[in-house]
DNA sequence: GGCGAACGATACGGTAGCGTAACGACATTC
DNA sequence: GAATGTCGTTACGCTACCGTATCGTTCGCC
């Protein structure tokens, strides 16, 4: 099952897909935190502050910044980690998990259409 | 040829081009910055303030905001019209069009390697 | 010519992001 | 048990974005 997108294919379907996100999605999400959300739930855990720091090349402040935001809209929560209480896990939470689920669904569905 | 994604190639692939992005681009670009310019860039022209923010659902100040760090970043120009001498033609730059191209690539060597 | 509408830009107060630097809590090491 | 190191968070000053409201310019129309 390969993806055999042509350039033009690979824009548009990122346009449409960027656009209909930015049309329904009342977030408003960074790119940053898109990217950490998309981490979280699609490398295994553990996820920390330091690990994903590092992982995208950012500060710990921003990962913190960022999971401050998301905390409050549900979509990851922390936790410290009791056999050393210095960490803290990030864990997924139920509305997180919905939010990528109907991301990947219009990747699908945009791409269904644009390349039909 | 058909992109024949599954729900998790399809998040698998946004995740990989997001963070890789997030990694490299120093610019930071919001989602809705990348929404507008890829609007530009994809859909024929003549684009204008007004036509833009209908299009995305936003507010004329976002689009007007949005092309002064566009600008700035060289990845858009604006040029009144002539004609109608209320209306700001939005107009593609070399930058611009390099941006868009090395993020084509990015997605299809993901897409290559995501699903190989 | 004057009035109203349309367009993009700007002003305003507020919020959220940034990077650098410092901090407190905890673990480790000697 | 005191020093050192490692976490994540917070503080700071700054910049950029937000939405609402308003402004200046320009067009169209009577």
């Amino acid at each position: 099952m390969p993806v055999d997108l042509t350039p033009s294919q690979a824009l548009g379907l990122w346009h449409a897909v960027t656009v209909r996100q930015v049309q329904d999605d009342g977030r408003d999400l960074t790119l940053r935190q898109l990217a950490i959300l998309l981490e979280i739930y699609l490398v295994p855990p553990p996820h920390t502050v330091r690990g994903l720091a590092a992982r995208l090349g950012v500060t710990k402040p921003v990962i913190t910044r960022a999971l401050d935001t998301m905390g409050e809209q549900g979509l990851a929560t922390r936790q410290r980690d009791e056999r050393d209480r210095r960490n803290v896990v990030i864990k997924r939470t139920v509305e997180g998990a919905l939010f990528l689920e109907r991301l990947g669904d219009l990747i699908i569905a945009t791409g269904r259409v644009q390349t039909s």
